[in-house]
DNA sequence: GCAAAAGTGTTGAAGGTACACCCATGT
DNA sequence: ACATGGGTGTACCTTCAACACTTTTGC
């Protein structure tokens, strides 16, 4: 092992979920740049010396499209040395969860444009972008049923129907509303609010928060989530 | 996004389990060079450009230490700029499940030596490698409850019991025979080989194997293992 | 014949699945 | 009054957990 060497260059690029009532969509940015100029693609970029990996992702995530402050964890690393035409270019993905009403979005450095696309309704995208987006939801539907991450997704306060839905458009599965409502409540995981739905033309559903508190409590003490 | 960059330097590392009658065992080189001269550590190196990472994971894995052909799947991405005093250099790391007495293990390149020490009795290593072998035990912990990934530890064929003592090993608790044994033969994915163990000073056992291409057959069909 | 692990079934508890109707609200 | 989703319980079935004795072999 020599001290000098030349590494493949180093980048970080994140998969940025969102739902709404149309369901999951992915956040993209139009590149400005070449290669793939004009091409929608992930937020990401290079990795600086000296920068950790998490913080390189969450700083490309703030200077191309506004947001900050997600739910973020590490996907995969890509490296096929043929994935970026201008050499070899290893990316370290990450995927990230947020409620879309939370949060505006805006383009910025590098980027045209951002916006959000419609899962398996967006664009041909740059480099192995599609790819990593396939392996991004792949991820998410395993996690989502054994870890608390779907509350990323939903606002604050939400009912028991938008949780429901969320698990139905992930898993890509219709569920059962009383036995969904019934095991969602047993774990002792959801708080009730007190407060209501407003402005709906029906009935309007309690509104329930996550209690992140107790899951993290329970958590330590080897208690499994699952859905 | 400018095209010229300082990157870190990127190499991968791989922990390698094995399993005997002691139990669960990892594989590691003594390094030969500076920084950690004389110091154990998991076997990995620099990525050569145009290499893809599993390429040089393999590589390294088979320079170092002789293995070659083995069960190997990406674990994490280290990236914290001040885990090698020589700069900032971000590792890929790798899981491998080999079976112990298949494989004859032997120091080579930048190592003085190969050998196996027991899991949670190993020295302290270099960098942070350490902490890599644990996050790669949590993860062989919950892989091997939902896919059938035990069985790259155990000799093509093998009996109930030593697959039992596996799983017990692996998630650290124990248990009951006859429950195990009904649950992992109906899952049908066991053959049972008609031979018997040999040479041992007691009833010998039946000798299985497992059905990899029954397996992914119905792992196409949707089918999930679980134990 | 002794030691050591192989092999084998049943029962009770818990959890999963399937299923249909009345309720509260806005318009 | 009507449309819309909110909210609720039961019966059946499958799966999981607990548990002890006989068999086969080598020495």
């Amino acid at each position: 092992m020599s001290t000098a060497h030349r590494s493949p260059a180093l980048t970080v690029d994140s998969v940025v979920f969102g739902l709404d009532d149309e369901g999951l969509a992915v956040l993209l940015v139009q590149r400005d740049l070449p290669p793939f100029e004009g091409c929608w693609a992930l937020p990401g970029g290079y990795v600086r010396l000296g920068e950790g990996l998490e913080d390189a992702a969450r700083r490309e995530l703030e200077e191309e499209t506004g947001l900050r402050g997600v739910f973020l964890e590490q996907l995969y690393t890509f490296g096929d040395p043929r994935r970026d035409p201008r050499g070899h270019t290893v990316t370290v993905a990450y995927y990230a969860l947020v409620n879309i009403r939370d949060h505006r979005v805006r383009a910025a450095t590098d980027a045209r444009d951002a916006s959000w696309f419609r899962v398996g309704d967006a664009p041909p995208l740059a480099f192995d972008h599609g790819h990593i987006v396939e392996v991004a939801l792949e991820r998410l539907k395993g996690k989502v049923r054994y870890r608390p991450v779907g509350f990323e997704l939903l606002p604050r306060r939400f009912t028991l129907s938008q949780l429901q839905h969320l698990y139905e458009t992930i898993l890509q599965t219709p569920l059962d509303k009383r036995n969904f409502r019934k095991k969602v409540l047993r774990l002792g995981l959801l708080v009730d609010t007190g407060k209501r739905e407003q402005g709906v033309p029906r009935r309007p559903a309690r509104l329930y928060r996550f209690d992140k508190r107790k899951y993290r409590a329970l958590e330590k003490q080897g208690f499994e989530f699952s859905l």
